[in-house]
DNA sequence: TTTACATATAATAATATAATTATGATAAAA
DNA sequence: TTTTATCATAATTATATTATTATATGTAAA
C-alpha cells in the first residue's frame, strides 16, 4: 500500500506531474506540451499515478482531465505518519528480546 | 530530493527496516535477525535510507546502530506537503494559458 | 597476532522500470 | 463516412534496481 504510493511519487516525471495537478485541472495533451515530453510517457505515468490512488479523472469528449486526489493524498500521508509513530508489535518485542538476550550471552560467556 | 526520499519509501524491505528503526535503534544484526534477510541486502538497503537522510547512525564497537532520522523525515514530509501546495510559477501559468488559448482557438475555428 | 565478529563493498544474475515506436480505439468534426 | 484529435496499449529496447555470492575491511577479544 505505502510502498505503490511512495513508488509512485519516488520517479521524477511522477513528481513533475502530480505537482501540477495538485494545482490544475489538466487533460493529457495539456500535460504533454506542458512538460515537453510524449504522450505514452504521460499515458503511462498517469496510470502509476492511478494505481497508487493519486489521480481523480473525468472525461470530457475524446479528453481526460486529471487532477490530484487530494483527499486520498492527505489521507495517506496523515496514515502513513501514525504508522511511523505506531509501536512494534508485541511478537516484534519479543523477537528483540531474544535477539538482544542472546548478544549479551554471547558478551557474558 | 523528494524523488531520491520516496524512492527509498517505495520499497517493502527499505519500508519494513524503516518501520522498526522509527520506534527502536538497532543494529544491523538485530535487523538481520528480525527480519531474517542476509547482512550485505540489510547494508545496501540502509545506504540507500542513509542517501535520503532517513538515517541517523552510531557506531559503537564493531556495531553500527542506525534509527530514524526522525528530525529529517519529518521536515521532508512536511515540506513536500507544502510544495504540493505551492502555485504553478508565472511561468508555468503563462505556458498553461498560451496552451489553453490554442486549444480555444483550435475549438472555435 | 591470530581469531572471530560486524559491517561494507564488488561482481554477478535476476528482475523491474522507463522510454520509444508502432498501432488501436473512440469520439467528435468535417 | 472519412478525417482528425485524444488517449490507451503492446512490443521493444535501454536502463536501473534488487538479491546473492564472494570477498574485503575494521575492530575487539583471545
Amino acid at each position: 500500500m505505502y510502498e505503490v504510493f511512495f513508488k509512485a511519487l519516488g520517479e521524477p516525471t511522477r513528481l513533475g506531474i502530480i505537482r501540477l495537478l495538485a494545482q490544475e485541472e489538466l487533460c493529457v495533451c495539456e500535460l504533454e506540451e506542458l512538460l515537453k515530453i510524449s504522450q505514452p510517457r504521460i499515458s503511462q505515468h498517469l496510470r502509476v499515478l492511478k494505481q497508487a490512488r493519486l489521480l481523480t479523472e473525468r472525461k470530457e469528449g475524446t479528453k481526460k482531465y486529471c487532477q490530484l486526489d487530494h483527499e486520498n493524498y492527505q489521507n495517506t500521508m496523515i496514515s502513513f505518519m501514525e504508522y511511523m509513530k505506531t509501536p512494534l508489535t508485541e511478537f516484534e518485542y519479543k523477537e528483540l528480546s531474544a535477539v538482544r538476550e542472546a548478544t549479551r550471552m554471547d558478551e557474558n560467556g
